[in-house]
DNA sequence: GTCTTCAATTGATATTTGTCAAGGACTCTC
DNA sequence: GAGAGTCCTTGACAAATATCAATTGAAGAC
């Protein structure tokens, strides 16, 4: 083995508290591999061989539908993706591009899927994080079908704040046109949704986003926790 | 216990395979109520004390904000909901209503959660469910994302044909105002939506539909199994 | 430095979707 | 069968969002 992500991988809740058996199984069979930028790793419709697991870099979830494409998520070093097709043995129901350089962990499926009936540590590990990722999923379609583009970027704009800690000034952690994707708008309206929040105190310089009071923004934003916190 | 609500129960994928000291464990402190329609069964935010049953009837999940509603799904018999807020021990994301007059079990989810400790089986039984309706969501999120409100109705219509067997002729399951919630569209746009599709051969009358010719109507929706096929 | 490239913005316009108000169709009750 | 209630539909209009084309702006290559 290339050298030990092995820890990286354990220190995710995922893995953190199954066997040392079992996890050495799992590993025996994985493997590491370094992918350049906008290389497209998995593909929806695939069968579903390998759980990823993102060591460094960055890596987007998209979808594709005659010719349209839309971002689902943006996934960030440590975490895993495609567990749910992972464990229902099911085809990829999105693609995945690495945006950067970027390391991955890819753990055969059929490993996954054996401890998963022989360790119920790990079962357990595994149902908090799909009904972590399904609450998840829940909540950005809330978002979808209840507000306009104004509030979702408004309300996206103060999620990241919190992110960062409510400083008043930030970075944004996207490129525009993938913000765009991923809030479900076009990049055109983007920009005009930046120039709408304005009157909220929003000032955008390239992807330096000052709220200058978040109050503000909120009496437009209305944020919810039921919607935009990440843990609820 | 008032009858055998029992066997429906265990006859769910959900409960069918632990071991049965864990589900009578699990009954011991279930019950069963019958509901008017048009009552409100759970709110979103409340904490999540009970998992819930459909024994019969008919619940509609749905989801409030900013005084704007939408509903996200809509469950028969037999099925469970709000299962990943009873596992994580978060508040519910979504409020439930009755449609008609419905039966609902009530388990304590403090027993699910006890027994899914306990019950490995039961613990993998949860992970199928939860990766189950974890992909059901990203489908819809699909959906709405990368469709046109008329190619959404298009394809929806195809799935609903496809329920029935493939009958030219048949019913919507929905009102039609709860269908226009569900697609994400007004009522007013889905009336308008319906006409957009006489072109491709769909004829309405109240809530029968008939599709006269579903190469047709295919040609516009162009469904996809990774949005359309609830099994996949 | 200048050039190239690509993302971001802007303006003009088209399309989609929502809103409001009115009318029609249906069921239910009495 | 008349009336009330509800849902659905329709039309006119308004708002939101997308599209297209052109321009600006910033970062890297040379």
């Amino acid at each position: 083995m290339p050298d030990t992500f092995f820890e990286d991988v354990r220190s995710l809740h995922l893995f953190s508290k199954m066997s040392a058996d079992n996890f050495a199984d799992l590993m025996r069979a994985a493997y590491v591999q370094n992918f350049p930028p906008q290389i497209e790793l998995i593909s929806e419709g695939d069968p579903s061989d390998f759980l990823h697991v993102v060591l460094s870099g960055e890596v987007d979830l998209f979808a594709r539908w005659n010719n349209r494409e839309t971002s689902l998520a943006t996934l960030r070093p440590v975490s895993t993706f495609i567990l749910a097709a992972t464990i229902r043995d099911a085809p990829y129901l999105m693609s995945a591009r690495t945006l950067e350089k970027s390391r991955i962990a890819l753990i055969p499926s059929q490993d996954v899927r054996a401890v998963f009936d022989t360790d119920g540590d790990f079962a357990r590990a595994i149902v908090a994080e799909l009904a972590l990722a399904y609450r998840s999923v829940v909540k950005t379609q809330k978002d979808l079908k209840l507000r306009s583009s104004l509030e979702r970027l408004a309300n996206c704009l103060l999620r990241q704040q919190t992110r960062v800690d409510g400083a008043e000034e930030f970075t944004l952690p996207y490129e525009k046109r993938r913000l765009a994707s991923l809030l479900g708008m076009t990049p055109e309206n983007l920009s005009r949704a930046f120039k709408g929040l304005q009157p909220y105190g929003v000032r955008v310089a390239g992807s330096q986003i000052t709220i200058a009071d978040r109050k503000d923004l909120e009496s437009l934003a209305k944020p919810s926790p039921l919607i935009d916190d990440f843990l609820v």
